[in-house]
DNA sequence: AATGAATGAGAGTTCATTCAT
DNA sequence: TATGAATGAACTCTCATTCAT
């Protein structure tokens, strides 16, 4: 049995890579398989279509952010100001690893040309990360306020990435970490 | 007699609208000749191509908004907060038409495929919409002050708009103009 | 305006005898483009489908059937044979033409592949010629018989052209004529 | 220890239902590997190519008419439409195993698509299953009439099979043994 | 000036087949 | 021996654009 060319990892992380540059639409099978160095045909042998690609790299991203991202703001500590500046650090690590770009916020333009499934799966991964800051900001302040702060703060992120990403200049990211630092130093 | 124009700039509204929608690559002179109810023949009358006529529409954006929303933030006057929630109800409002979005924004998230004239044309308006918004905050504030919130509420506005979009919810918006009149009434 | 390279009769005529040599999922729009002298894109200015230009090809085909064959039979004679062997003739010409074959029954073994349309419209037209033959024969022979006549001979002629196309044999259609204008005479 | 004779000879039975569903074209390596519950991989350890495997089932085929239908005519008996009847009802069996079809008289119509070996085995049996009528209808009719009859015995089968697959009805079958039970009647 | 007709390139996908172990 | 993994070619269909009048 031949050996894969490319693990399924690599392609999901090059194709994630590829979707985040180019969006849904302009992202074709074409530029994913040289991104993948694979033929194109060699994609339909593990996704049965371009969607069913994507859905699975979107399962990765929103696996990820739980994991590294979102999970390290559902305890309570004494020092809250440096357990967000730590999630946030590798949230910006994340959003920077290849080109700037949030892949969720670049497909979420796209809505009317993507699936319901994967609107849904958007709007899923939207909705966790919303829940992590609404849940790490009620730990410092009262739940009104937590919960307005967590929903613009996503908006925040979304709007500094998109910035960043066409001015190439990363400091946005900055700007929104020390407007939130500030608000938590509130309490 | 210049039944043309009109015809043109409803021609511009209507591609614009499709442009919101679809973004760049999947909005295809198809949709376009569709969406204005002319032939597709009939775009390559009046523009070259497709870009060309990308670039008309965004002429004219960055036009309507100079006029009907920078121009509002030029002047000092008694009244900062209510002065800058009209020209923020005409951003509304102007985001809002058809489906909510901006079109700037949105082309951004496509950097690649597009056109270095389309993309410096993209940073130009986000140029003037930035150093409207300074203008405006520097009667109120400090320079360094006035620079930075000028700079962050630019990508609050975008971040805001792509949630509305996403989520079909308005109300983004609101809080984005909440906190900046917030920011004025600290001066 | 451009004038048109081959006219919708030529393409469909074209298309009719591509379709009867290789049948429907062996003859690409690569094979159809080139025997009608075009693009294959060229087929989707007119046609939004292979199956809706294979319907029209149907429809065409149908309507030539019921006007040079089926209505041949329609009215009683005072020499039936004659009048049946002339309908036959056309008919033969009409199988001969190009490659000998019959497209509805071609078509008709790819069943499984085909839209639910096309398979109606298939069964559409042997009602037809099925229907034609009852009516002639009903009018020397009696009701049953005529029924059963007509039923087997659209059988008859079907296999007859199948044998005849695989061993270039036309003489099959002749003893398919010969038997049918023998079960006449005994009236 | 022969496991795996019978294991492929349910491969060409299954297959063999595969090509009478879709045809040689539209019968592709993986509907065949999914019908036989096999890796596609596996045929090629078998057959060279899918020409190779449908030449197989062609040889079973031809090998299973000719032992179980054909040489029941071979010899005279003293109840001809009996014999006849006999020979009938197993050829009907065998075309309505799985899905009614004759697999010879399918692939006859793609035969621009079919190798010339391939071809040479259609027309081969054919061949066979004609003499098989002819020296059957030779016991009991004058040599003249023998032969057009075998003849155009096999173009009805071959109709009446078509026309039982397109309409689910298996009595057109039983229209072509009267016919010649009726010939046989005659002497 | 204005537009139906046409097209090469490329989209996503499936194909028969081969590779590499 | 046996098979997961891979691929170039071809599939149906859409694209931005050009042609020819």
């Amino acid at each position: 049995m031949r050996p894969r060319k490319s693990s399924t990892e690599q392609v999901l992380i090059r194709s994630a890579q590829c979707f985040k540059n180019y969006g849904y639409t302009a992202c074709s099978m074409g530029k994913l398989a040289e991104a993948c160095d694979v033929s194109k045909a060699a994609f339909y042998y593990d996704y049965p279509s371009k969607d069913a690609l994507l859905m699975d790299i979107l399962n990765m991203t929103h696996l990820h952010l739980n994991e590294q991202i979102f999970n390290a703001l559902t305890q309570k500590t004494a020092q809250p100001q440096q357990q967000f500046t730590m999630a946030h650090q590798r949230a910006v690590e994340f959003f920077s690893y290849g080109e700037m770009g949030c892949l969720v916020g670049i497909l979420s333009t796209e809505r009317h040309l993507l699936s319901t499934d994967l609107v849904t799966k958007l709007q899923l991964i939207f909705h966790d990360w919303q829940n992590a800051f609404e849940a790490f900001f009620k730990f410092y302040l009262d739940e009104a306020t937590a919960q307005k702060l967590a929903k613009i703060s996503l908006a925040d992120y979304e709007g500094a990435i998109l910035m960043a990403r066409l001015k190439q200049d990363s400091s946005y990211l900055d700007l929104v970490l020390e407007r939130i630092l500030a608000q938590l130093a509130v309490s």
